[in-house]
Parts: structure tokens; sequence; C-alpha cells
DNA sequence: CAAGATAATCGACACCGTGTTGGTTTATAT
DNA sequence: ATATAAACCAACACGGTGTCGATTATCTTG
């Protein structure tokens, strides 16, 4: 499985380096192999050696981010929960959120107008995995919930994409990830009309 | 402007349907100009001299629903008015959530995972204009807003969407358009977490 | 209803990206 | 230094695109 020739790997990472810089430019649909090999300055026939088409390679690289994700996520963790439990601090969205900053070139393409739908759906999956699987187990309680489950799980999910996407393509915005991490904090648990001052906090 | 002659109105309703037909078995981006005519009957050249591409197409098409839908919510638009003011019913909600029913062979596709993004946003910006762009005026607080309003703003909107994607995409829901808007409108007015059965209600 | 207008059809065309193949050259590992 | 295999190259068939000119069918109007 591991490839050591440095023959592939470097031709592997001017594929990938390529990719990303036409998916930023053009999105992913429009991208060719074609364009993306003359790009990488690598023959069209060692792009097919390598992967069958363009999608296996988006799915490829999609997946290396989301294990990266999960390490880093797994590595933090301990602070999630602990502070899952308290409930009284944002900090459990700042590595997801962070994760999310660090990968913005290829992220933001992604999640954008020109995007894929099939990435945008695997990575609220993987948010709702990340933050909210241990959340309706251990934080939200069955009996008294005043919708189904599914439902709620979305509406949050979606939310946090929602305000994460106009984070990254708002040119003017200047918020750090904290800042983000504190703001969809402050909507979710003091809620949509105390955080726009229709109700007043409790 | 006004077509009249019987044949463009009989092939374009013949593009209309096996287009939709098309989108709904295999997503948008997969259906091909060829597969299209075969399958609405009509000759390939005459599909150009419609439309410049299967793009154009989805334009026109989408543009039709949305002049549609605003004319929907026009017509219901003091009554949206009359609730928004007294923020005590779901009601606003219905006509925009009914709308999306109504034209669920569509929009099923559109939104799903095979989707388009471009259409996504615009009826997040459409849903924006219709339900929210009042309300920044006239319901919310500048001065108590504790979170940017763009942020707050893309949060809703984006849950919202995540909720109707939710029941869309989920076979055995059985909920109506008045279960769901009253499902968003709990989340949204009481918040997620009294949603959620964490907090109690005030 | 007839005549002119216009839409739809048909066949053909060049173009472009795809995916594969067989043979050659070049770089790497040991 | 040599065997191995990766990368290159040219060429191919295939399928979808977009266009064109000539022909046929259908509609509108007088």
């Amino acid at each position: 499985m591991e490839q050591t020739d440095l023959r592939v790997i470097r031709t592997k990472k001017l594929i990938k380096d390529a990719f990303f810089s036409l998916i930023e430019e053009q999105g992913f649909e429009t991208v060719t192999v074609k364009q993306l090999t003359e790009r990488a300055g690598i023959n069209r026939g060692t792009f097919y050696s390598h992967y069958v088409d363009k999608f296996e390679l988006m799915e490829k690289c999609v997946n290396e981010i989301f294990e990266e994700a999960e390490q880093k996520l797994i590595h933090h963790l301990p602070h999630i929960f602990g502070d899952e439990r308290t409930g009284k601090s944002y900090h459990y969205l700042v590595p997801f959120i962070r994760f999310i900053e660090d990968n913005q070139i290829i992220m933001k393409p992604l999640l954008g107008p020109n995007g894929d739908p099939t990435f945008q759906a695997k990575l609220r999956k993987f948010m709702q995995a990340a933050l909210f699987q241990r959340s309706t187990v251990t934080l939200f309680n069955p009996d008294k919930m005043l919708v189904p489950p599914p439902y709620l799980v979305a509406y949050l999910s979606s939310a946090h994409m929602g305000v994460i996407y106009e984070w990254l393509n708002n040119p003017s915005s200047e918020e750090t990830a904290e800042d983000i991490a504190r703001i969809i904090y402050t909507i979710t648990y003091e809620g949509p009309l105390v955080a726009g001052g229709v109700k007043s906090n409790e």
C-alpha cells in the first residue's frame, strides 16, 4: 500500500496541486483531466495510471482531508467532552472551525456555488458525528424534546455550516475562528431571538 | 416575447418534462442534451434552437419557479406581515414550505447530493429576502444584537433549509408542511437548547 | 382554404474530452 | 550497473457538442 518511489509521490503531488488550483479558479465540475495534466506538467496517460477519473481523485483528496481532521478532532476530544458536559463554553467548536480554516483553499470552492454538493453533505455528516452524535445521547433530553431529534440535528448542523460558509465567503470578514465559534455558540445557546435582540436574556 | 405557436409551446413542454424526469433520475450534472431530446422525442437540433445549452434551460426553469413563488408569496404577504409583528405564530412559514413541497419533484434532486449548489444558494437568498429581509428591519433590534446580523441571517436561513431538506429526503417522514413549519418555528423561537430539552422554557 | 411563414426534422460535419493501448525513454531502487 | 517500473508519446475509437443547409410538416393570417 505504501508508495516509496519518488516519481509517484512527485507525480501525485503535482496532480493534487494542479487539481486544487484549478478547483479554486473554476470549481470542480468544469475541470477536465486534460487541463489538469497540462497544468501539472505531466502526460495525460500518466493521470489514468493513478486515478480512474477526476471523481476518484476528488474522493481520495476528500478522504485524506477527513482522515486528517479525524486525527485532529480525536486529539482534542477530551477537551470537547469536558465542555460538552458543562455546556458553558464555545471552545468545543474551535478545533472544527480551525480545521476548515486550515483547508479553506480547498473548502471554499467546494462549499461555494460552484462547489460539490456531495462534499457538502459529507462535511455536514462529519460535523454531526463530531459535534452532535454524543450530544444527542449525553446532552439532549429525549423526554423533554419539543421536536423530533433528526430535525434538530439537521437544524443545528446546517446552521453551523451556514455561518462558516458566510464567514469564508465574505471577503470583508475579519473574524477569527474563535470569533465564529463564539457567534455560533451565542446563537445556539441563547437562541436566535435573544441573539437578535428580540427577546431579552431570560 | 409571447410565444403563441402551438409547436413551440408543445416542444418546450416536451423538453422541460424530459428534463425534470431525467434530473429526478440521475441529477442535473449527468444529463446530456442527447438523452434529453431522445426522451422528449424531438430532434437534437431543435433543442439548440430554443436553448444554448442545458445550463440555460436550467436557468430558465428555475427562474420560472421563482417567479411563480414570488407571486404566491406576495399574495400571502399581508398574512406574513401580521404574524411577523406578533411573532406568535408559525404560519408565516407555511406558504414558503408549501411552495417547496409543491415543486418537490424538481426541488428534491436540486437540493440533494447530486443537486446544483447554484440553485441552493439562490433558494437560500430567496428565503432570506422573503422571510428575513423585513425581519432584520422590523423585528430584530440592531442595538441589542449579540452577533453581527449577516451571521444571524446565515444561521437562520441555513437552518431552515436544513430542516426542509431533511424533511424532503427522509422517506419515512410523514410530517405535513404545517408540522415542519411548527418544528422550525419551535427551534427558532424557543431556541435549540429548549427544543432539545436541555434548558427549560424560561 | 390557400399561401406564406416558421418551426421541426434529417444527415452530416468538425471539434473536444475521454479512456485505452503498445511501444519507447527515463528515472529509481538495490 | 542493471533490472524494474514509472513516465512519456502517438494514435485510436467513442461519445457528446454545437452548427449548418436542405427538406418536410405545421401553424397563422388574410
